[in-house]
DNA sequence: GTTATTCGTCTATACAAATAGACAATTACC
DNA sequence: GGTAATTGTCTATTTGTATAGACGAATAAC
């Protein structure tokens, strides 16, 4: 579905900025393929009524961000598109991202102690106190950070869980480990937030970007909470989709 | 949780927006509660390092949004914060928006008759050609205009819709009158698009904002889809929040 | 080879945003 | 009443954004 848009002058947000959301909002929606041919700079200029250089500009900036590319006497191209990820009740990242034909890659990026505070107690169904394992880790998407996560789990249950997950990289298998023999997604809230500024480092994008943050828990299958996760997602390579599981 | 946030500069949105933003999301955060004072304007130059000037134009922008409220010589307070939206089953506007201590209204902006295109064929599982109804909906909280949704039912089974639907505001009650004791969501999809103009208008919202949009399938008992409904969210009003029931 | 199209580069001007400084007005506290 | 804190208002300057025009370079079509 294509976008019918005008800019909104005054707002405090560059017109050029703005056309580059237009732009990339016209790829998330599937309006232009990867490899397809958006319209030229004097067609957006006309469109949107603004000067040629204005658009040059977005365009430069996608051109920089990778999502698109400029061919001198040919026009302007999609280089990539953005990765649909569903939340259901099981998520698995690596299965989403082979099944769109794209490469996923990961690592930990941290792992630590932790004491549950009131919130991750809450969340846990566990006591304010209890010594818990905090795991950061990245996802990678054809090259690109998409999604950086921080996880929490119970140390007791989990007990070696950094050094399963580095050699895995993956907690299907850390569950495994523990005996977790399945695990599902219990909640999830989405929020949009600007990027901290350790996060905007991992994902490579630029200070004070909005963010998708999904905070979720995780069962086991006797359904009681084995994981919180609060994920920041990037808003322009990732659209989240949810579905309800019957 | 406070946001750690350092602006961008050079992006193309402008440091009063992002500090605006910033303020937005600390309020959605929780961090500020409604009549709670926000930092000085002194506090929030020097957290960014910019001139105070910057902080009163983003604080003026939030005031005139209904979102700050500025008492000279005694500081700035928050005057009003966004509605938590749950996505479940069984989602009701009304009950949601009471059980917040707010105020829900809204009413029908439209109904016409249309036949059913390729897209909400697929969605109500229908024959392409299908005659239905096309209902426009606004929905607004305290005063605020929050959330637009198009909606899309079979007008044979759903004859007088716009008749029931105008006199009792209230989809429950049209699927009551029709038959369909309850109804449930199935799927739902979140994507962020730019606002039209036309829902910029009802929103209340300057052009070229993003707007959180919601497609979702309702069934009826028997598992089949009643309605399709594309809504568009007002990001800095509404807060999605997505539990998986059973 | 010529023409048309499209992106790339350069110079110049006007307006918006950001910064700086100062002072006024209001509120809160002692 | 005096002081401190905080928002409100005014003037001024610099930087970033947007616009305008022109021409060059590369590609595509005839």
């Amino acid at each position: 579905m294509t976008q019918q848009v005008k800019i909104d002058r005054g707002a405090g947000i560059s017109l050029w900025r703005q056309i580059a959301e237009w732009l990339k909002a016209e790829i998330a929606s599937g309006t232009y393929a990867k490899d397809a041919r958006v319209p030229t700079e004097a067609e957006i200029a006309a469109r949107f009524d603004v000067n040629r250089h204005t658009v040059r500009r977005a365009i430069a900036a996608l051109t920089n961000d990778g999502i698109l590319r400029a061919d001198q006497g040919r026009g302007t191209y999609v280089a990539s598109t953005p990765l649909a990820y569903p939340i259901s009740r099981r998520t698995r990242f690596s299965e989403i991202v082979s099944a769109q034909d794209k490469t996923p890659t990961g690592k930990m990026t941290a792992a630590a102690e932790e004491e549950a505070d009131a919130l991750i107690a809450t969340q846990l169904g566990v006591n304010i106190g209890t010594p818990l394992w905090r795991i950061g880790t990245l996802r990678v998407v054809d090259g690109f950070p998409v999604l950086v996560s921080t996880s929490w789990l119970e140390k007791a249950r989990f007990g070696n869980l950094p050094e399963i997950y580095d050699a895995s990289n993956s907690f299907t298998e850390c569950m495994k480990q523990a005996g977790v023999t399945d695990y599902t997604r219990k909640s999830t809230k989405v929020t949009a937030e600007l990027i901290e500024p350790s996060d905007a480092i991992q994902l490579g994008l630029g200070e004070g970007q909005p963010v998708l943050v999904v905070e979720s828990v995780n069962v086991g299958p006797d359904g009681q909470p084995v994981q919180y996760t609060r994920s920041r997602m990037a808003a322009d390579r990732i659209q989240l989709v949810i579905e309800n599981d019957g």
